[in-house]
DNA sequence: CTGAAAGCGCTTACAG
DNA sequence: CTGAAAGCGCTTACAG
């Protein structure tokens, strides 16, 4: 910056308040500072102003893979967000335990970061404390945060739609399908195992524990050995509600390689509308990833603007039933129990 | 730093010591150092030490989407990779023209970062001279570049390969499918093609421009023209080649869509093994794209350490066929015709 | 093994 | 509208 201003004859002074864009200065200096900017091809050494302004112009992404489908499309959305606001995105993927013990024992994010976005990521209370006490703006993307901004989406609600939009084809036997892995996106899980056993008790079915499956790992293989054992029951499920599309993926896969057609014998249902859902036409739930993104960067940039906690909102994005020809009535239909609820979604 | 040092009791320069695991600190010292630390949950600020040391403890990465298998792939290889060397990740998500215009106008990455890594992204000729001029290790991924080190698969021999794989089972009009997307994998689309051709013309199989199709964008909708075009010539194609699994994966609900049996009627195969390419059989050339991550890791540090450009290297990382049920033998064989050289890779 | 002091490249009152 | 000076929180010779 001193190079720059002895090229344009002014001070450092004048070259800051010129490349900040400050209006306290005469067009003829702010055209020579320009000039000697762009000849000298300047950047600026952010770690200088951070240092003396206390901001990063960085947001920092928590996260605990980068290879899920809504991860990568939270963070499609975010980047673009991220960069019209003029903040650098770091990202932090946490994987496996050691990783995370470190990331939680160094804080890297701590003073090298405007804000922290904490996406699909499940935290212990201790691991919840220390972010806590960073003292730094947090938002929680796709988990709902006790006294912190969270975005995300009505996962009972969706969950409740998609296994209405399964009894009013005619099911009575839907199993749920939710992975095992608890690092990731234990809070959503939750809550689509909530709307599911609310849609099957809003229908006067029975909740049955053989037809919710636990299935290891998002990437894990166990996949056939759980279609075995649900259709190996003595009153088979003639539906699988998968929690996630990369599962419903896996699970199609397995049961084309039984010879078990779809929707024929089963149907089948995911969660989040990947965009293979569509290729595949596997009926899922969509929920706007991109916009969960921008969202989270609205609401982070709030919160790094107005240090005033003014900012705990909770902001819930619905889902939308996107039916495709994965799902259909059960082969025999049988006689019709009479439902209590069953209206079309 | 000064709270740390006034509650050990020592000078700043003592802690810093202490902090960065220097040897010359006595034990007794060292323990009342981290024990203040910890007390204080202190958390180094890195601008000021970037400030000092001229290094940012930051990699950048610029690529220029997040939604594709392979980019998520090898940033998720890069990630653990970075974290280890005490690297933090900064992505750079360059996707439409003003995004692109605006990072190379303001360089975020100059001196915000200690090596750009640049992923897949074909850059202009100024471009490419703007980044040289950063005066900053630069690696290039998934894309040969002049005079830096770079890391990528051999495109040419997986295609030749792929397409001699087709032609040992038998096919003799084999298409290929290219995105006509240029801002993308240009460079490995470019020796795709190459590889492609050299196994015909090994073949002693005529070129054929009709069998060469462009389809926009990665995420475009052309795919059912395109394969409408194709299978309308005079002389139509049996196998078809996409440029990438992504690609085939919409090839492959074209062709259902239209009631085109594979591999009966076409073959199909792709390039990248994604990870639905298992899941849904495609026959297709694998890209050790997380490994390609780490390597590209690997480079950077080796020239961020040795400021020597002693690193000029240039890795090729093979690729491996995988034949899964998109492929098999044309529909109506015919009489074989003598081939050159057609030995089973 | 430890401390005092200079300085990294900016921004920001404070004068003028 | 512009400049001189202090200071952000570290690291790094330089002494001791």
């Amino acid at each position: 910056m001193a190079d720059v201003a002895q090229r344009a004859g002014v001070s450092v002074s004048t070259v800051s308040r010129t490349l900040r864009g400050l209006p306290t200065v005469s067009d003829t200096t702010r055209a020579r500072v320009e000039a000697a900017a762009r000849e000298l091809s300047f950047a600026i050494t952010r770690s200088a102003s951070s240092l003396v302004t206390g901001r990063t112009g960085r947001v920092a992404v928590l996260l605990p893979h980068l290879e899920s489908w809504f991860l990568s499309a939270a963070l499609s959305g975010m980047a673009p967000a991220l960069r019209e606001a003029g903040f650098d995105l770091l990202v932090y993927s946490v994987a496996d335990v050691r990783e995370r013990a470190d990331f939680f024992d160094r804080l890297p994010a701590r003073r090298n970061a405007d804000a922290l976005l904490v996406v699909s990521f499940a935290l212990t209370p201790a691991e919840r404390a220390r972010l806590d006490d960073l003292g730094m703006p947090l938002v929680f993307v796709s988990q709902h945060a006790q006294g912190r901004p969270s975005v995300y989406v009505d996962d009972a609600d969706g969950a409740l739609r998609g296994t209405r939009h399964l009894i009013n084809l005619g099911h009575r036997r839907i199993a749920l399908l939710q992975t095992s892995d608890e690092t990731g996106f234990a809070w959503s899980s939750k809550n689509r195992l909530a709307g599911y056993l609310r849609a099957l008790d809003d229908a006067g079915l029975e909740r049955d524990d053989e037809l919710i499956m636990s299935v290891r790992g998002w990437k894990g293989s166990g996949m056939g050995a759980a279609v075995g054992r649900l259709l190996s029951l003595q009153d088979p499920p003639t539906a699988l509600f998968a929690e996630t599309d990369d599962f419903a993926f896996r699970l199609l896969a397995a049961l084309r390689e039984a010879n078990i057609p779809v929707p024929g014998r089963v149907s089948v249902m995911g969660f989040d509308d990947h965009v293979m859902a569509g290729v595949l036409g596997l009926t899922t739930l969509a929920q706007p990833a991109a916009e969960i993104g921008r969202t989270a960067v609205r609401l982070a940039r709030s919160v790094i603007d107005d240090a005033d906690g003014a900012h705990r909102r909770h902001i819930v994005l619905p889902t939308e039933l996107v039916p495709r020809g994965s799902t259909a009535p059960p082969p025999s239909p049988g006689p019709a129990r009479p439902l209590r609820d069953a209206k079309l979604t």
